[in-house]
DNA sequence: TCACAAGACTAATCGTATTAGCCTTCGCGG
DNA sequence: CCGCGAAGGCTAATACGATTAGTCTTGTGA
């Protein structure tokens, strides 16, 4: 059977994903990963340099999932004459939503821990472009930088504080997230 | 030698921090703390249940530091008369410096991975304390809770991202942290 | 047709967490 | 003053997960 592969790189990515998100990093070892896709482990070396490797090209996907989730939000608000802050605040709810839908796997690409899981740079990069492209919108091209950080930063905090659990005083969370967005957006109009 | 420990908990938990700050998580194994601290691994099963309830231990140590630094720099600057918003301001810069000093613990406080990870429930219930209280002060009791929800989300998430390296544009991240905070703030004077 | 690269397998190695079992010290009740 | 027992060390052994070595099979392209 051999030479046309039985498993490609992407159903690696994919799988891993799945068991990752259903059962927890700890739980994936390349033993588990290799039997859910009917391979022996050693055989993922044919396709990953090494564990790290493989995580990096997870969190790589996730990246890029995330970023088609967020442009995928705004295009479907943005047209020519829509207010910005709309599409903005969709694209946010949008980013809040996909980290809620992939807890886990989201909480890894942002992860701390050794620089080789890091999604590939380029992708890493795109991260940023959807959010940046709305804040040139709303505060013009010259403050979108310190904007889209700012942004960037509320969101990715309240959703990882969220999933962290440390948000226990109960409360309607939704409506926390919206709140914090706009109050942001409107000190963002003042200046 | 034994009875009187040759090392106690909190000098492990202590030795513990500064491997993982200065090699990493990655290199923190049972071996490695135990030969810093001149004992063998398995002793430490005597202090801590197993690997997991060491860096337990680690975060909650952490999560207990940062509430100290966050409660000092309120402290130094908030008087009954002193403009809260200032205290704030204060409160949040201690924590980006905090986080800064500390990434790699700090990181692992807020890591997603296994609940059993996680700083204990009152050490975790006590980090959202300070800035409650703060808020409180500038929004006025009935508002807190969302207005601290956005505040801690929007430093959590700046030095999260920061620390991730995902700033990569350049620019001045002192200033984009105080720009953010001070955006923020004028967007819940607003209400 | 046939050499060879890709991709799979099994067997073996190595590091790390964890368990088992033993030993020493010293605070305390008699 | 004596001796027990818990605390805290140690070494040896186990288990599991990552990784490497070496072998085998099969399409594909010359």
């Amino acid at each position: 059977m051999p030479y046309p592969a039985q498993v490609h790189r992407s159903t690696l990515i994919e799988k891993a994903r799945q068991l990752i998100e259903s059962d927890g990093i700890d739980q994936l070892t390349l033993q588990s990963l290799a039997s859910a896709v009917g391979i022996a482990a050693p055989s993922l070396y044919h396709h990953f340099k090494n564990k790290t490797a493989l995580l990096a090209a997870v969190n790589t996907a996730t990246a890029a999932a995330l970023v088609e989730a967020m442009t995928a939000a705004s295009d479907a608000v943005l047209t020519e004459h829509a207010d910005p802050t709309v599409a903005l605040i969709f694209m946010l709810r949008a980013y809040r939503t996909f980290a809620r839908a992939n807890p886990a796997t989201y909480s890894m690409v942002f992860a701390n821990t050794s620089s080789a899981l890091k999604p590939d740079p380029q992708t890493a990069e795109a991260l940023a472009l959807p959010l940046q492209a709305i804040m040139a919108r709303v505060v013009g091209a010259e403050k979108a930088l310190p904007a889209l950080r700012g942004g960037w930063a509320l969101a990715h905090g309240f959703v990882m504080l969220e999933l962290a659990g440390q948000f226990r005083r109960g409360g309607d969370l939704d409506a926390a997230f919206e709140t914090a967005v706009r109050t942001y957006i409107d000190g963002l109009r003042l200046v």
